[in-house]
DNA sequence: TATATTAATGTAAGCGTTTACATTATTTAT
DNA sequence: ATAAATAATGTAAACGCTTACATTAATATA
């Protein structure tokens, strides 16, 4: 494998104007650039990357750290950020993690082999606060997605949940609903909880007394799902409407319905939060709110790209909180249909 | 950042010491190893990857390379490789490439930028020679997914297509249909060649003559199998059952049927290949055969890094090929249950 | 106890870059 | 034509590590 030595000598120049030339830095005649491509092509040169790492302590690759649980979102968000990221031609690494212990491990690992130019956090459930000091101590730009607003210095990316489960609420009520059952994911998942929270204002302006048998823990799963609405359907005065906090778990709370010798939405209305790609097909489809994955990995990778790019100029950091706008998919699993 | 050097100073060793412990290779003494461990969880020593790579010319990094279309599969196969690799404390490096010019790009930059331990190479319609020749002249240990047999020092993970297919088709005809369409993948793709040589042998097989009007080609979306089966519809002679190459094009196929006033199965029985998640919840929820996309990548994984370690003893490349058992699975789509 | 053997540790070169600084070539001003 | 200013190129150190080889310490053997 040909080195920047190589080139140089057959070029019959030195090698810090054939790291001019192929990294595009400082002046050199256009001539000299010419021989110097010659030689790169002829010997089909490209960098080794380690080397220009070490070196320049300037890394092209961007980790991506993620909890096992998020896998299903996290093909379509990769994606995005690989779109956007890759016109600048950086990589990404990936660093899955079972929980959370795990999670910081990865993230330290990353930090302290130089490997990353910058991260990627996926952590919506960390209770751990090393997740946030880690990277930003060690002066990596970092950008989380879905976590609560913390102390300065943080760039996150977070949907815009408390609104549209608002608006989900209201679209219940509006189509007559008071009696509202909520299937919470796990308790210490933050898009859940703001979820959650929509959920409840949305009541509270309304006037609606909140009932708290209606309100039931899940874990995302469509099994979770199941089986907490099996025990909605089984309390002496059931909910007419469910609003579940993502759609895995509304899907099951169809079939629990369904199994408890129900209709949806007839007997009760039940909507979920993602729109996953099953949701269109399930009967009755799913009323749900579309969560744009791929997108917001490119806003993600974006952003990630400008922090690293002024962390090259001033290290001044700041915090940033952006949230991504989502959209109500209305189809049959509310009953809207029924109601016109 | 605590370097090796700052490590063996306030150890009181040299470097080769430090080293020596960190790596687990060659001899210290027990006291000695004690002091240094020591230092380093004090200084929260780890070492710079791109120094270690740089020197040792080995990376502890798989680079995966795949096409944007294999995005539906991607998630679950990487999350098997990692499972697997994460164990030896091997880390995944993406590439995406939107077509097979790009892919080539990504493998070489990967491979010239020693970047990458091993590769692994998903490239089912790849016509071009390079990636397979590219990896293999560059004396990178690298496994192929789901692409034909060639020539030796290939390594290649592959799906029972054939098999598979066969068996289905089989199905079908024991359920009595003898007019069997198949609607075809992207015409250059490897698994979808093979699953229609099975539709055809279990055709011949059987004695059923091949009607070329019931082949049609599509290109594994839902849209294309939505289509093409509405032109399959309206035949004069229509078949009673069709075997779409992939879930998608299948569950595209049952909406077309739908549309064009016909019932599932009653009318034309349909099938799939993938068992993709919504498969189960359309209706008639979709027989299939399902592909074990996570354990794939775990033995994807699990080959690549052999062939990591045999390629450190002796250079000699090994044509392998392994072949993934697949597993029908029955549901409504097929009529399996009207007939009995 | 002296010597041979083996085990443990140290020394320093080198991996392939980038870049501050030094040098040389070219252009501009006088 | 000469000096001053600028542009282009070169030199060599440094990035943080591994490892062949040299050296020293510990142990076994006679």
């Amino acid at each position: 494998m040909a080195t920047i030595i190589d080139v140089a000598k057959l070029a019959g120049v030195s090698t810090a104007t054939v790291s001019r030339v192929i990294n595009d830095t400082g002046k050199v005649r256009p001539v000299t650039r010419k021989k110097v491509m010659k030689v790169v092509n002829e010997l089909n040169f490209s960098p080794n990357v380690s080397a220009q790492v070490l070196q320049s302590k300037q890394s092209k690759t961007i980790g991506m750290v993620f909890p096992d649980a998020s896998s299903l979102y996290f093909s379509e968000i990769i994606r995005g950020i690989c779109n956007y990221v890759n016109q600048f031609s950086f990589q990404i690494i990936i660093g899955s993690a079972h929980d959370e212990e795990e999670e910081v491990k990865t993230v330290s690992r990353f930090l302290n082999g130089h490997t990353v130019g910058g991260l990627v956090i996926m952590a919506p459930s960390s209770q751990n606060d090393d997740l946030f000091k880690l990277p930003i101590n060690h002066g990596t730009p970092v950008v989380f997605i879905s976590v609560p607003p913390v102390k300065a210095g943080t760039t996150s990316v977070v949907l815009d949940n408390f609104k549209m489960s608002v608006e989900m609420t209201n679209h219940l009520i509006r189509l007559g609903h008071r009696n509202i059952g909520f299937i919470n994911g796990s308790p210490h998942n933050y898009d859940s909880q703001r979820r959650y929270a929509g959920y409840l204002k949305a009541l509270q302006e309304n006037g609606i007394e909140v009932i708290s048998d209606f309100t039931i823990d899940g874990n995302f799963t469509e099994d979770s799902g199941y089986k907490t609405c099996l025990k909605l359907c089984e309390l002496t005065s059931r909910p007419t409407a469910i609003f579940a906090a993502n759609d895995a778990m509304a899907i099951g709370a169809i079939e629990a319905v369904k199994d408890s010798g129900l209709r949806v939405p007839e007997d009760i209305a039940i909507v979920g939060f993602d729109d996953i790609s099953t949701s269109q097909y399930i009967t009755p489809a799913l009323t749900t709110v579309r969560v744009p994955l791929f997108n917001l990995g490119q806003v993600v990778g974006k952003t990630l790209l400008q922090k690293i790019d002024t962390n090259y100029e001033n290290h001044i950091a700041v915090t940033e909180r952006i949230v991504i706008p989502l959209k109500i998919i209305i189809r049959e699993s509310c009953g809207s249909q029924l109601k016109r």
